[in-house]
RNA sequence: GCUCCCGUGGUGGAAUCGGUAGACACAGGGGAUUUAAAAUCCCCCGCCCACAAGGUGUGCCAGUUCAAGUCUGGCCGGGAGCACCA
């Protein structure tokens, strides 16, 4: 038979990439190991995908390709490796696919996880596929309802009936986290505040810990400066303003400068504060209603910093200093924002910019109690930095951090104030109005009451329903469930809850129940916990830097409060991905038709030359464009290292005789970088030392099979499939997943002599090659003698000559 | 506005400790092989000038140093996040 393309022996990854990747599932060669206190573990972990019906795009294997090399040369370094993948698959595509068809989320949801799992199976993975965890089967969330208990039990989730971020559009509730500039995360619909009876899980209360314990773990300093930020903890004083004319009304005002009390010339009430209605004067009623109404309906984006002009109204009434007893107005303004710290300030225009521009609008006086800044009329421009205060009765004379403390205690002293700290994060809201989200197991009584739905009821199902539509009033679709709803338990009726968890909740401890999917009894046994926690590796996208990651280390702490898990904190190592763009570099999206589909990709080249393409394109952090062009070079690659090893009959080509040094020595080196390199995580660098010796080789008379044996063990992390191939038509009849990693000898890698580059003054006129035990004396003479540096030392002085071994000879000549 | 990150050939990127800038690959050019093409193998490939020698070059301007892509300060440009947080 004649073959249109290459003979039967060429490089042909359809034929290979299948063959192993059966190999694997049905021997379960990725099988995870028992615990075992004699070896080293290693958990390599990726943020689970949702499983959209759109299927992988080529962002996915980015991460999972990372982890993927790094479990493999773990295993072969001896570790015992837990590299585990599921699905988060609650979520409103599901859901709205389901309200647009009458198809039932749970049918979706199993179909487009077989199409992922297909997929990454064609990648070549390794994971341990007998472990799979899907958020949406109620055998596991089960267990995240017996989680959501535990915080129950410990007072850590309640209900709350304040204004949550209600999205008309979604039909839902969102958490803070979820609004961005005053539209939801997801869809960009707009949100807006209501009073609803909502359930709220106390994040606040570890507020600290979240903030201290980044200490402990190895994450990109970018992730926890904005996991800090958006904690935002700021320590200062409260500070008690008493109503002038109001006998025994007064109002706390949070500041992180106590020490400018004294330049205090006005206050400024949020409009929703409570006290408004009560304090304003009758003059100023009609003003200040008006306001209020107006700053009620504004929008969160409206009210946002990009509409800077600020506005605001009198009260009439007034405050007292109490640091000098002076008058001061009282004003309401939507500047001060009753969500944060005590929903009023005290306003110091001089040391304040938003103060000073109001004071300036308003002309209200402006008092200067601290020196410096850049300009001296302390009523042109305000001054926020360090100085002395002048002013300011005890506290003249003394530095702006001395002062605050020195206020503190006075305040405190006179019963005035006191030290406080206040957090921009605010409880997490934790309830939906969706149907494709776990049920809250807790009961409501006639009264009122709510009771927990006891442990053995567990799991507490989602009943089925024709109807998922929200009925764009916030009443969840679970209330039309008439079934459902009633529960009668020791004689007592009870009614369900009908808001369900949002999607966060099943990655809050997805990661602890890898460690023991298929536990009935309990969500993952101790001596597991024990052994594979922390995640050593965990790798994915920074878009989760504030929700996932907080919410997670959150729920992980309360279980490590309750005694079910053994370690601080989940997560030891996280890298982020960088994004991949499109061939225009722009983001891919649908809408830009620019998303390429790895499935064509694998049919083109083969999962093999995917793999190394994407670790290929540059550092694995950094966001880099998509480059079709770019993975012909990877495929012509593996088909060079194919053809090294593989002769035209499909007959080896490695020979019997032992390799030239020059060979052995690049294969030293290429196992000392390709074993740096992986630990680094640089893979791009691990790639390119293997394509520099293969090309070597390829100028060599003849290969020996030990070279061959341990190229293809080097090479096997990365490109798996191909390997394998190799591996079996060198002899071997078992995997090489678990076969001892190459190791290399320093003194192989070492040479008699290197090479030296010379300058004179600092500019490179030529090198030379010394062996390693010459003198200096001798080098610095071999340099000079150089025709170029003759050249360009001639009429010259030399003032200093420089020689670093190994590195460089510098002449400095004037 | 604030915080963090990044600027290197036509392109993606390398230079891990301050020591030969541009590894490796894509694109391009040339050669071998072939009836021809594809594939493959080999060579060239920052810019200026070119016979050579040389000059110049990592966003821009200074500084430190024998020596700076790398360290320091200041600009310019791009990205991400936060955004009236008292």
């Amino acid at each position: 038979m004649l073959e249109s393309n290459g003979s039967k022996n060429d490089y042909a990854p359809s034929d290979i990439e299948k063959k192993w990747q059966q190999f694997w599932v049905s021997n379960k060669t990725f099988k995870t190991p028992e615990p075992d206190p004699k070896k080293p573990k290693f958990y390599a972990l990726d943020m689970f995908p949702y499983p959209s019906g759109d299927g992988l795009h080529v962002g996915h294997p980015e991460g999972y390709t990372a982890t993927d090399i790094t479990s493999r040369f773990k295993r072969m370094r001896g570790f015992n490796v837990l590299h585990p993948m599921g699905w988060d698959a609650f979520g409103l595509p599901a859901e709205q696919y389901a309200i647009q068809t009458g198809t039932h989320p749970a049918v979706t949801t199993a179909k487009n996880i077989n199409r992922f799992r297909d997929q990454l199976q064609m990648l070549g993975f390794s994971y341990d596929w007998d472990g799979e965890v899907d958020t949406t089967d109620p055998k596991y969330y089960k267990w995240t309802q017996w989680i959501f208990l535990k915080l129950f039990e410990r007072g850590l989730a309640y209900q709350s009936f304040e204004p949550v971020n209600w999205c008309p559009a979604l039909g839902t509730v969102l958490a803070n986290e979820e609004v961005i500039d005053g539209k939801s995360e997801r869809g960009g619909h707009p949100v807006e505040r209501r009073p609803l009876r909502q359930w709220v899980l106390k994040i606040t209360e570890y507020a600290d810990r979240l903030i201290d314990d980044l200490a402990l773990v190895d994450w990109p300093e970018s992730i926890k400066d904005m996991q800090r930020h958006w904690i935002g903890k700021s320590e200062g004083a409260e500070i008690r303003f008493t109503v002038d004319g109001h006998n025994a009304t007064s109002f706390d005002v949070f500041t992180t400068r106590p020490d400018t009390l004294f330049g205090a010339t006005f206050c400024v009430l949020a409009p929703e504060h409570p006290l408004v209605e009560k304090i304003t004067t009758s003059a100023q009623r009609s003003l200040v209603s008006d306001y209020v109404a107006v700053a009620k309906n504004r929008s969160d984006l409206d009210r946002s910093a990009q509409t800077k002009e600020k506005t605001g109204v009198f009260t009439g009434a007034f405050a007292l200093n109490p640091a000098n007893g002076e008058k001061i107005q009282i004003w309401v303004a939507d500047y001060v924002l009753m969500s944060y710290g005590l929903g009023a300030i005290m306003a110091v225009p001089g040391h304040d910019e938003r103060d000073h521009e109001f004071a300036t609008k308003f002309r209200i006086p402006i008092k200067r109690v601290l020196t410096g800044g850049d300009e001296p009329d302390i009523t042109v421009k305000s001054h926020t930095g360090d100085g002395e205060l002048v002013n300011s009765g005890f506290l003249d004379g003394k530095a702006k951090a001395q002062a605050i403390q020195a206020m503190i205690t006075w305040l405190e002293s006179k019963n005035l104030g006191r030290k406080k700290i206040t957090y921009k994060l605010r409880d997490w809201l934790f309830s939906r109005q969706r149907y494709w989200g776990e049920p809250f197991p807790v009961l409501h009584d006639k009264d009122g009451n709510v009771r927990a739905v006891d442990i053995g009821d567990l799991p507490v199902r989602l009943p089925e329903l024709d109807d998922f539509k929200p009925s764009g009033t916030p009443e969840s679709p679970l209330s039309k469930a008439r079934d459902w709803l009633p529960v009668s338990k020791n004689g007592q009726s009870y009614t369900r809850e009908t808001n369900t968890m949002p999607q966060w909740a099943g990655s809050c401890w997805y990661y602890l129940r890898f460690v023991d999917p298929k536990n009935e009894n309990e969500p993952f046994s101790k001596t597991k916990q024990d052994y594979w926690m922390p995640v050593d590796l965990y790798v994915g996208g920074a878009e989760h830097a504030v929700l996932h990651l907080l919410y997670a280390r959150f729920w992980h702490k309360v279980l490590y409060d309750c005694g079910v898990v053994s370690t601080k904190e989940p997560f030891q190592k996280l890298v982020n991905q960088g994004m991949i763009l499109g061939e225009n570099g722009e983001k891919m999206s649908k809408s830009r038709g620019n998303v390429v589909n790895p499935d064509a990709v694998v049919k083109e080249y083969g999962a093999d030359a995917l793999r190394l393409y994407e670790m290929f394109m540059g550092p694995l952090t950094q966001t880099k464009p998509w480059q079709t062009a770019g993975i012909v070079g990877c495929h012509r690659f593996l088909a060079r290292v194919w053809r090294l090893f593989v002769g035209e009959q499909g007959a080896l080509k490695v020979s019997t005789e032992s390799p030239s040094a020059e060979l052995t020595r690049a294969l030293h080196k290429t196992i000392k970088k390709v074993t740096d390199d992986i630990e680094s995580m640089s893979y791009n660098t691990a790639i390119s030392a293997m394509m520099e010796f293969v090309n070597l080789a390829y100028k060599e008379t003849h290969v020996d099979k030990k070279t061959a044996e341990t190229f293809v063990l080097l090479i096997s992390p990365f490109a798996p499939h191909i390997a394998e191939e190799l591996w079996q038509r060198l002899g071997r009849a078992k995997t090489l997943a678990y076969e001892v990693w190459p190791s290399y000898d320093q003194s192989m890698i070492a040479e008699d002599s290197w090479t030296v580059s010379v300058q004179v003054n600092g500019k490179l006129r030529g090198t030379i090659d010394v062996s390693k035990t010459a003198s200096q004396t001798e080098v610095l003479a071999m340099a000079r003698a150089l025709e170029s540096v003759q050249r360009n030392i001639e009429g010259k002085t030399v003032r200093k000559e420089i020689y670093v071994p190994g590195k460089i000879v510098n002449f400095v000549a004037n």
